[in-house]
DNA sequence: CGAACACTTGAACCTAATCAATGAGTGTGG
DNA sequence: CCACACTCATTGATTAGGTTCAAGTGTTCG
């Protein structure tokens, strides 16, 4: 039962950080090691929610299909990270979105009726939910702001600068996004095209902001970055 | 003390239409009320979140203002709803958007430290809460939703369908948006300007879908509104 | 009545989307 | 190891949707 290698992982999540002893033995018996492979999904939108995960390895997205059939990245999760989160709050209703490995992912998932029962034994685990909500929202909102008043230049930095901060590795050159990120998940991030974000990393590079490379951004001046995020210019 | 006046819309509340007998009455001598006139400010972005309000009366807006000074209108506060929930969570970060009254409003606040203590003793609080914030979630991604994905008259259209919902009543023409509402105050709901919510409410006017007026919206084919929001068309 | 406010409308401008063509990098099989 | 296919990325030309600016019409209210 390989899932054990994950004790740290799943001790150190936002979710279930303050479980000891006895009750984090139980959590774990009962959560199910669940891989799945680049591109597929661990549920889809509008699915019942059944599971809350445990991100242990991969990289995974969330991600909402608009009627029209564009699709747009709520959020990245690394591991470590809860997804799925909803399932202990409406069971019955269904996943608000569509969670899909960009890479192969290794996750332990928890049916949402054991946690259930598990958080009346301990209720810091109804704490920490409203803490991640609570996170959640925030972001939402600061995502919410960044899509409706900024142009499209303010909006590829600021997505750049979240993705250096949640998955950001220091290198002699700069903080380089540490895993393969194309064009298209960039513009999908942030609400614009490939092209337009092709263009505009390309005039970054040339001022010396970036390096970028295939499937690749390297940040060198991410000073430089916040202020166009910020609007000024 | 005419703040009894209004216990049927605490009791009513989605934030504590759980709490019985003692409960309530210590919940109800331990509310303030609170007046605000028109224009005015129940709080600030980035001020100490210390209290959780319930709305008696009048209608208030969430707002956030962005670095470059624009503002949007986050969701509209109609009485019985709960705002300054934020509080309960993190009392020590500050409230992250600003509740401005759009009328003369009433509304009763409690602190957040009382409430916590409340929440001890009342589970169902907390349980209230996470409700509170699920719906809130979902709400606000569905509107990352509208805003990334949709064009301008999809954004409008959704505005007023939610308006319509939020604050609607049946008159025998159609569906009069039930307060004074200006097309600045449109164009801040949904990220757009003036000028375009003029022309297109005027478009949809002589396409017989709605009747407009000074700060007057009437939808009169409600479903010819959902057609539009939704991308067909 | 006059001033402030809400709204309308036309014209110029501009950002970013779209379309189309091409180039560069990666991987696979013969 | 090279040729082919494939995915990712760049770049130019065109265009549409919306913003912005400016001028003017109604409305409301002191």
């Amino acid at each position: 039962m390989n899932k054990d290698r994950y004790l740290e992982t799943v001790r150190k999540s936002s979710l279930f950080r303050t479980l000891r002893g006895e009750s984090f033995a139980v959590l774990m018996e009962n959560g199910v090691l669940r891989s799945v492979e680049e591109e597929a999904f661990f549920f889809m939108q509008g699915e019942p929610a059944t599971h809350v995960y445990v991100l242990c390895e991969g990289r995974a997205r969330m991600v909402q299909y608009t009627p029209n059939g564009l699709q747009i990245t709520l959020r990245l999760v690394t591991p470590g990270q809860t997804f799925g989160g909803v399932a202990l709050l409406q069971p019955s209703s269904g996943y608000p979105v569509t969670a899909q490995a960009m890479q192969d992912c290794l996750a332990i998932g928890w049916e949402a009726r054991f946690l259930q029962m598990l958080a009346e034994k301990e209720p810091s685990i109804a704490l920490n939910t409203m803490q991640l909500m609570h996170h959640y929202i925030v972001e939402l909102q600061e995502r919410q702001q960044a899509l409706s008043a900024a142009r499209v230049e303010q909006r590829i930095a600021r997505t750049l600068l979240k993705l250096a901060a949640q998955a950001g590795r220091k290198t002699e050159a700069g903080i380089l996004i540490d895993f393969p990120l194309t064009r298209q998940e960039i513009a999908e991030m942030c609400g614009t095209t490939l092209y337009t974000v092709s263009r505009t990393l390309n005039e970054w590079e040339r001022k010396g902001l970036l390096d970028i490379g295939r499937e690749k951004v390297i940040l060198l001046q991410p000073h430089g970055l916040v202020e166009i995020a910020e609007g000024f210019e």
